[in-house]
DNA sequence: ATGCATCCGTTGACACATCAAGGAGCAGAC
DNA sequence: GTCTGCTCCTTGATGTGTCAACGGATGCAT
């Protein structure tokens, strides 16, 4: 086997380093991957726990609930979420009788989009939990951490946004 | 937890931000998961441009490259990646011949994984280009913000443990 | 050696993410 | 009018992420 030209010589921004155990905590992409998973999947299990939702469905029910957003684009632009997704979860939640969908009488290629009763309930009574959950991963940290971390995060984001490489 | 109403805070980076100021933006998981996205999107994106590998095809040839794992099992508790998936880019990968996977003769449960030759060619390749993304992102940050940041997603991953809510 | 817990890897099932194509409605230019 | 271009939403295709069940292999205790 020829392979005596691939040794690789370590250097800090080399990928194959950050699997090594005394790096792979330096590196942003791989933490905020692990965070991310993490987050989710505790999301999920605890929305498994006190109810049937996923995390998208509740995402939407609470998007829908903060009356910043009534219809599907809208809520895509608040949230970021795919149209296409969200659009898939919106009829299971109508069919599931958490949302209601009118067609907007001013614009009839959009829909008005609102929770019903029930899904106010539901709302109301996954809200307090989510809520203690949210003060519990940024309770270590104080409101100026806080404001440090997410003005990182957007620098991240923008230099995430550059594709010519 | 969405009802958090005051201070915001404008992204200048942001187009939708500026149109319809919302509070989303400053939650910690719903920042989070975007900049996972666009992370996600960036990677992928590259790697398109310069081969036909996806980021889950990548991450394991790097993983494998870097010479700390040799299994999938090793691998994927390095990566923290779900075994299943990975098995089923391995086998994508040694059918592209790019992967070789032989079977461990001390353990005939195990499978001993390596880069073919052709696998390490890819592999050089794409590494700087990578690379040059990698220092690009952590280009905008400090080396001291950089360990403020890590530190503060430590602290959030710990959270992200608890269940019982 | 026999039972048994455990580990390795595969597979199935399902939810989520991303991109693209397309129908229908609307608005402005002509 | 009607052409054109845009927007709102749906749908399909494909890839990714997560969980769970399974069979084979191993090692250990009995």
């Amino acid at each position: 086997m020829l392979t005596m030209k691939n040794n690789h010589m370590p250097d800090e921004n080399n990928i194959a380093d950050m699997v090594r155990p005394t790096e792979v905590k330096h590196f942003v992409t791989y933490t905020m991957a692990r965070v991310q998973a993490k987050l989710n999947a505790q999301g999920a299990a605890i929305l498994k726990r006190h109810s049937k939702l996923s995390l998208v469905q509740w995402r939407v029910i609470a998007l829908l609930a903060s009356g910043n957003c009534d219809s599907l684009t809208t809520l895509c632009r608040l949230s970021g979420m795919d149209k296409g997704q969200v659009s898939r979860k919106l009829t299971q939640l109508v069919s599931d009788g958490l949302v209601r969908s009118r067609l907007d009488e001013e614009d009839h290629r959009s829909q008005k989009l609102s929770l019903t009763d029930e899904g106010l309930v539901l709302y109301d009574r996954i809200l307090p939990i989510m809520r203690s959950r949210q003060a519990h991963i940024t309770g270590e940290i104080s409101q100026d951490e806080l404001a440090i971390l997410l003005e990182m995060l957007g620098r991240i984001e923008t230099a995430a946004d550059r594709r010519d490489f």
